[in-house]
DNA sequence: TGTGACCCTGCAAGCGATTGCAGAATAAAT
DNA sequence: ATTTATTCTGCAATCGCTTGCAGGGTCACA
């Protein structure tokens, strides 16, 4: 039934290793090694009826091909690695769970690799985790990689897809957070406001590429668009959490006569905050002062609040097709270097025409 | 400098395939590729200068063992599974991140699995994915495995250890539940709190294990303890959402003179969103109300939430480490089926004396 | 100087697949 | 019926590394 090899030392794997391996089910289908490998990837050039015998030998013997030497042999690892910097954020895991999704029906798998651990934790990653010949391809998702990361990863010689860019050379999936702050700022002042603040960051607070400094520049294009001369304290730099969003809304809305009559925070984090602040002035939302974030994030419908949804889900997803492409033996319609991803104003009830 | 076999057909990889391998470090450094191996593994069996000078080689032509052949010989992956139900939790997304850095410490791969994709999804990933001999272990997050499933991992014979559970016949990391709830309830107690509120599960609700259930217990338990009786209304099932607890407080507190002092909410998503309800009902926490959770929630401090703490990503940095001993050659001290995970009572301000 | 005991190192046989090449079998064409 | 084109299938080399075994050195002790 297993392996009857000439009885060489036996190694690997722990003792009782019963492992039904190929030679196995070549056996029980009468055929030869080639045959099932052949029969089992595709089926191409075996004739249909051996390719029934073999599958129905494999699935009987409940044969699973062993990855590693299927890789070995072949080069491909049916395997491509994520790297993010944190997993710990709605965001990233989402663009994760996406992209592990899309694989699985790939048949891939998906290993991740954390930067959260530091620098040291970085370089491993970069110097030895990605170079093991484990993966065909890399994502990397929301990362501002060194001249040197990249470097590697293109030494790498395997596609590299960024998710949240863009990123120098390196084909990437962004949504155009200049348009989502516009459209999110446009639907504020198409409403009636003029005094509309920002909640984000600057150069100074780049998190990731120029996120925050973009949405900051879309805010101010609307705005300006519109003829309305943005005050420079109606902008506050947080740090997009909730308690960022809650400290900086804190102070635009406590001066009560210089108060602002809408809020654009540059993510729904930090509008939570501003709407638990207002809350906490004894302000009503929208009566008082409207407030619109960036994300759908899983709690804004819960805060009723509008925001400009971005699909992190389908971030993932779409990277793992892109890269499909790519390892297809001969890519067809390569896509440009970078790929705009959609995103959507969704209206809650946390704006509404400012009070007259 | 690179691989000078006879020429043979290229195959694998793309073309410009210039991989260093061990035999290029073997001539580089002058030895076998035995000897390259011995030295890059631990170095045993190997003089000190031999190491030495192998690594030289290694590091300067920027070699890297693949892993594949690696553990194709071998039979060890240097990779672990982990299989989780949904990433999109903060919950979750802590314990791959403390395993994913444990991990990377030791020099293991993570291989993520997700469940997410529903039925399908989980079959495949039970009767495929796993088998790929690619994985040492499988960490398995709060997944209830029908018996099936446990058979199959076991006939990998491969280490498999919970986190949360119990799972029969499976090492398993767990909050003891009946004690996180009781020590958040005894809280309420000692504070001098009798009319206290639970929003949690019960049987019908048990989504994982019967984590919900067991912190029913704990609470009945403690009032029980304390002479309290519980009162049938003062316990409301929930979904562990923020809007699920908004609900559930919105229904308790609602009855002005009926009105429990304190809730205990089975998690701080809840608890958060009893905080809500409170507000929106004009009353002040803890003034009014105490209110404590369970989990520790990125927002628990924002909010001031009293919880119990459990620590997710320490959880899966021990679920490592557990399996790290199972995977030396002679496992030393085995730990015993069921390891006890620390949680912690932190007092913030949601909760308080009553009002007398 | 002889002689185990030990320590290093190399040889070569695997690990379990994939795949180019060529021969066998079958079908199509003349 | 013979040749040619087409499928199928098997042989055997290969992927890159690990490791049991044995040979060669070195060293200490007698």
């Amino acid at each position: 039934m297993c392996s009857m090899s000439t009885a060489p030392p036996t190694r690997g794997g722990t003792f009782g290793d019963f492992m039904i391996n190929i030679a196995d089910v070549a056996r029980h289908a009468g055929v030869s090694t080639a045959t099932v490998s052949r029969a089992l990837s595709g089926g191409h050039h075996v004739s249909p009826a051996t390719r029934l015998r073999v599958e129905a030998s494999a699935a009987q013997l409940g044969y699973v091909v062993s990855s590693n030497a299927s890789s070995l042999a072949s080069g491909r690892m049916k395997n491509i690695g994520v790297v993010v910097p944190f997993l710990n954020h709605w965001f990233f895991a989402s663009v994760v769970e996406g992209a592990q999704q899309a694989l699985q029906r790939h048949g891939y798998d998906l290993t991740l690799y954390n930067l959260t651990g530091g620098l040291e934790a970085r370089r491993s990653v970069f110097e030895h985790f990605l170079l093991r010949q484990r993966v065909d391809a890399v994502i990397a998702v929301s990362l501002e990689l060194s001249e040197n990361e990249v470097a590697r990863l293109h030494a790498l010689d395997k596609p590299l897809v960024g998710v949240g860019g863009p990123l120098a050379g390196v084909r990437t999936l962004t949504v155009d957070d200049l348009a989502v702050a516009r459209l999110a700022t446009e639907h504020l002042i198409a409403l009636g406001h003029t005094r509309i603040a920002h909640i984000g960051g600057d150069k100074a607070f780049d998190l990731d590429f120029n996120l925050p400094t973009n949405r900051r520049f879309g805010y101010e294009a609307a705005l300006a668009a519109a003829g309305i001369v943005a005050r420079r304290d109606d902008f506050r730099p947080a740090d997009f959490t909730t308690a960022g969003g809650y400290q900086a809304a804190k102070q635009l809305l406590g001066r009560p006569h210089e108060r602002p009559t809408a809020i654009f925070a540059a993510s729904d984090e930090m509008a939570i905050g501003s709407i638990l602040a207002a809350r906490d002035l004894g302000l009503v939302v929208p009566g008082d002062v409207s407030v619109i974030g960036v994300d759908d994030h899983e709690l804004a419908d819960f805060f009723g609040l509008s925001t400009v949804a971005q699909f992190p889900q389908q971030q993932g997803e779409k990277a793992v097709e892109v890269l499909m492409q790519e390892l297809r033996p001969h890519p067809e319609s390569r896509t440009g270097l970078n790929i705009n991803m959609p995103f959507e104003l969704i209206v809650r009830g946390s704006t509404a025409r400012p009070m007259v």
